[in-house]
RNA sequence: GGCCUGGUAGUUCAGUUGGUUAGAACGCUAGCCUGUCACGCUAGAGGUCAGGGGUUCGAGUCCCCUUCAGGUCGCCA
């Protein structure tokens, strides 16, 4: 239901653009009926595109049969109006309006299209129940800040793409049906219907092909590269993502983060207004992991890390020297002005610890003006306390978070974890305030207990760094790789390497991963081959583009800046998918459902 | 795969110790109203209490299962 639309219902204005510069100019403006006010004989509809609201106004004494079309206008139907804009009457000025300060007196007016009531009403910040918002995403993205979010990351992804080009970035797209990934990520595979039985992969990255790039000579290539990884969601990963994807030759590691961080400034100065002058600051993997237990660490606020293992080697706290003979370690935090917390709130930082595997979380006290407290307090001692005082830098009013673990890992991740869940609880996360970090001398390799082998921790083409080079065969752990990530507030927003460019390194690094010969020829044959013909030393960066938008935007859900999102499920709810095929589509590539999963 | 939280009109929520006909606000429908913009006034409609099973004289409320959504650990080279 509705009338046609022809050439001459072409817009002159959107919405959100008029003001009273306008005044007396006869404009034509489109858009949804964000409102309709009968007063009697007078009517106002609320017209909004994605520029804004602006009021039209309607009265039955001078146009009847428009007031008596107004009269049936509900909310959401789309409509085309024309009329002189004219100030508004002495006291009918709406400050809270950007447009307030004027109105439409229509005399043309067209329904387009009518519309049912929506499910929810179409406002900025509504609380809606999320699966309702995502059943209808085309509504949801109606709302005003939604669809400012959309519009932002537009800007953003322009400015990526003119700040690329502008270093001299070749545009190139590469491939979305991709051989399978060996390791890493499940992927998404596609059945061929020419080859039956076989499957293309969807891209985890462009990878491969952009290292093929650099061995074309195209020297920099960038791309906003769609990805895929088939691994359960989180509030920060969707399925399909989308990363700012680049690569370049004859570079250090040096280069390839000045470049980059370049764009993070100019980001930051377009964006926000804010001059970045400084170099980002750069922390090797393992003083990240010693002084914040992480590789992303946040460094917007203190509450570091301390060894405590030597000033306690004499312990009678079992829960301590059992750690520490394990070979691993008792580590601390101080959360400064947390001596306050309730036993009740310490009890929930328990229980939060233990998500991350520690068996416990033991705690000491320094209370203003009283005596200090702890969690064993059978075992500690005057002299135990002080030196932990010392090093700990404990001032009254003050909670001491104690971590023991046989294991380092567990010590690290569940310490690294809490300073971040502490400092949120504090109130001590600004998110206009940013803090970036490149996190850099990666191991290159992590040893798999379940597996009994090593495996990439970045990927089979990272760069061992030269210096570590010698440890290759006898202590392969020990090496570092010319790996970096750029890390802000704690979030990794991207991370890249140098990549092997030497036959020789790369095929002793898929050895190191318990790849054979022949296995590496299978997988990787076109590589190594490519590799004979001259390739040039190269590395490169891949930004997530989904967590920086929703970093620069103040956000913490990555939905709320990708358009259509899937759910945790890893389905859409508006569009029903995954679902089950169409059985003669099956057949023709030679698949068989065998049935649901019944556990 | 594990753990945690939640699901009550269209929406956001309340619903006491298990007790009569499940409420409110907004929205919606109709009528009235010439300066509203959270318009106002009057009246009205609207419920598979997520679904199934159980306990009970009696279940929105207690128990079990299923399902959906969210968070998180594992996972994410």
């Amino acid at each position: 239901m509705g009338q046609p639309y022809t050439a001459a219902d072409k817009r002159t204005h959107y919405c959100g653009t008029l003001s009273a510069a306008n005044i007396g100019e006869r404009v034509c403006v489109t858009g949804w009926a964000q409102k309709q006010r009968d007063l009697g004989a007078l009517i106002f509809i609320d017209l909004r595109d994605r520029t804004g609201i602006v009021q039209l106004a309607f009265d039955q004494t001078t146009n009847a049969d428009i007031f008596n079309e107004a009269f049936t206008v509900r909310a959401e139907f789309v409509l085309c109006a024309k009329g002189v804009v004219r100030p508004r009457g002495e006291g009918a000025v709406n400050k809270n309006l950007a447009t307030g300060e004027i109105e439409i007196a229509v005399d043309e007016f067209k329904i387009l299209s009518s519309a049912q009531t929506p499910p929810f009403a179409i406002e900025e910040n509504s609380r809606v129940n999320p699966e309702l918002r995502l059943r209808h995403r085309y509504l949801d993205l109606r709302r005003p800040d939604m669809k400012a979010n959309i519009m932002a990351r537009s800007v953003i992804t322009k400015l990526a793409r003119d700040y690329y080009a502008e270093n001299g970035f070749v545009d190139i797209e590469t491939p979305n049906l991709v051989a399978p990934t060996p390791e890493g990520a499940r992927d998404y595979l596609v059945p061929s219907r020419v080859h039956v039985g076989s499957f293309y992969a969807l891209p985890q990255s462009p990878q491969i092909y952009k290292q093929l790039l650099m061995v074309s000579g195209f020297d920099r290539y960038f791309q906003i590269a769609r990805c895929y990884r088939d691994e359960d969601l989180r509030a920060d990963r969707q399925p399909e993502f989308t990363q700012i994807d680049t690569e370049m030759s004859f570079v250090t590691a040096e280069e390839v983060m000045e470049v980059h961080e370049g764009f993070l400034k100019k980001l930051m100065k377009e964006y926000h207004g804010i001059e970045m002058t400084e170099p980002f600051l750069r922390m090797p993997y393992a003083e990240a992991m010693e002084r914040f237990g992480s590789d992303k660490p946040d460094i917007r606020f203190g509450f570091e890390l301390q060894n405590l293992s030597d000033l306690l080697a004499g312990t009678e706290f079992k829960v301590f020297a059992g750690a520490i003979a394990a070979g691993g370690s008792v580590r601390a935090i101080n959360v400064k002005g947390a001596g306050s917390f309730s036993r009740k709130e310490i009890d929930a930082l328990t229980e939060f610890v233990k998500t991350y595997r520690a068996k416990g979380l033991a705690w000491l006290k320094w209370p203003v003006g009283g005596e200090i407290s702890s969690s064993y307090a059978k075992f500690r001692t005057e002299a135990e306390n002080e030196a932990i005082r010392a090093r700990m830098g404990v001032e009254p009013g003050d909670l001491v978070l104690i971590v023991a673990d046989g294991n380092n890992d567990i010590v690290f991740d569940a310490l690294g974890s809490l300073r971040c869940h502490c400092a949120k609880k504090l109130g001590l996360l600004r998110p206009d305030d940013y803090k970036f970090l490149w996190v850099t001398e990666f191991p290159l390799l992590e040893w798999s207990e379940e597996d009994g082998r090593f495996y990439a921790k970045h990927h089979p083409f990272t760069s061992p760094m030269d210096e570590d080079m010698q440890y290759l065969d006898s202590d392969p752990g020990r090496v570092r790789a010319k790996a970096y990530d750029i890390v802000l507030n704690g979030t990794e927003l991207g991370g890249g390497s140098i990549r092997i460019h030497d036959q020789g390194v790369q095929t002793k690094m898929f050895e190191m991963l318990g790849m054979s010969q022949e296995e590496a020829q299978t997988k990787f044959g076109f590589l190594l081959e490519a590799f004979k013909y001259g390739v040039p030393p190269h590395g490169g960066l891949a930004f997530g583009l989904d967590r920086l938008v929703t970093l620069m935007l103040g956000l913490e859900d990555i939905r709320d800046v990708i358009a259509f999102p899937k759910v945790q499920n890893a389905s859409e709810l508006m569009s029903r998918c995954p679902a089950p095929a169409d059985p003669k589509a099956l057949e023709e590539l030679g698949i068989a459902v065998v049935g649901k999963k019944e556990d």
